[in-house]
DNA sequence: GCAACAGTGATTTTCGAAAATCTTCGAATT
DNA sequence: AATTCGAAGATTTTCGAAAATCACTGTTGC
């Protein structure tokens, strides 16, 4: 594995993680001091970063982590229901049983993590077998574009969910894990109209939540 | 403007118009001596090529065009028309008189261009004044998101159009400019559903007659 | 005859310095 | 007091060489 790779997963990492904050200056004298290489393949990775909107680059300027906004949210919800409803109906079209079986697979152990608590608890771990359910669920769908557009998506809005990850006392109202069932058991079930109305809700609900908590920002617990 | 966008630029343009055949391998030291310019700016252009699926790279074995293929001509139209359709009937929908004048003026310079011939006659003028339509047509859509995937997948198809741009011998049966024209007069009209026949029909034939092209390769006037 | 292997040349990848550009700060001028 | 100008410093961008790795070829040993 090159330099360039490993800057690049990290890099990607530490900004859909929040570890950078939206709109920070990203200066190559502290990112070379930070993850121990030199100039070009940290270049390297950034520019692969902007091409997918992580990373904005002014030239002559440097990078910067992209910017978050009520907007593109919505937008980006409102996208992602769009592609996923339609891969997820070529999913449950085609899907075979090895997809169904990843898909139970996929579920059991996001239900294993999030029971989890005190030192087992791990939300990066938890958020990586969220990220591996959905993509089960789509995964025979057929279409590399579709896929591809998923993944955009979902980093794009993973970064808007880093609060209510790292917050444990968010009230949400929900049950997560009942939904993800509901959902599988559609998808499975081949119910192509009921999967999809859930997963639209699944969504949606996630983006209120989070746009309620970018009204009032940071409502800590006692304070 | 930094060499390393204006590589970006250069390559772009010169593995979407075929100047480099798939999967060509894109040696650096090639590269370098065909831009003029030293290793670092064609290496951050390629970079960002590989985040948009335009080249393909392998740890320490390089760079390469990525490669083309029936199914994935079939997948890129295919959703395609899904995110234009979609993107079309917001445009349709929230589109004010500007957005529709810029319509008109944009098939007005495609028309002019295409009725070009001889000295006058320059394809790839051509060819950005029909990208310049289609975006035209969504431009409204009020969805960063959709634009963005349009454009993706616009220069992925594009490059599958080329032998038909240049062989200006292709029968393809069609008055493209008629479909062009019927498509804005329905976009502008605000008939959705109908407009989005007419985008999907002028896609899947477009498809179709690069699909005959791939079958036979290379039929030539009278050889 | 054939496989394993070392050596050579080609290529990619990485580094550190040099060049180019932007930003900041203060002095001189209006 | 506000503005322009210029110099110093900080930062990005680019280059060319060095290091690392791969591909190829001829040789050796069995």
């Amino acid at each position: 594995m090159t330099l360039a790779e490993k800057a690049y997963g990290a890099l990607r990492h530490d900004i859909i993680r929040g570890t950078f904050q939206a709109e920070q200056p990203l200066r190559l004298a502290d990112l070379k001091e930070r993850y121990d290489m030199g100039f070009s393949p940290l270049r390297e990775a950034l520019n692969r970063l902007q091409a997918e909107r992580l990373v904005v680059a002014e030239a002559l300027r440097g990078f910067k982590v992209a910017s978050l906004s009520v907007a593109e949210l919505q937008d980006a919800t409102r996208t992602r229901i769009m592609i996923e409803s339609e891969a997820l109906r070529m999913a449950i079209a085609q899907g075979d049983d090895a997809w169904a079986s990843k898909i139970v697979s996929a579920l059991y152990s996001l239900n294993v993590q999030a029971a989890r608590s005190g030192a087992d608890k791990d939300v990066w771990e938890l958020e990586s077998r969220h990220h591996a359910f959905h993509r089960a669920l789509l995964e025979a769908c057929g279409s590399d574009w579709l896929l591809e557009f998923f993944e955009r998506l979902y980093a794009a809005t993973e970064r808007y969910r880093i609060p209510i990850l790292i917050g444990d006392d968010v009230p949400t109202g929900r049950d997560i894990q009942a939904e993800h069932s509901a959902l599988a058991d559609a998808v499975i079930g081949r119910k192509a109209d009921l999967a999809v109305a859930l997963l639209r809700d699944h969504y949606t609900r996630t983006a209120d939540t989070i746009l309620g908590l970018m009204d009032k920002p940071k409502p800590k617990r006692g304070k």
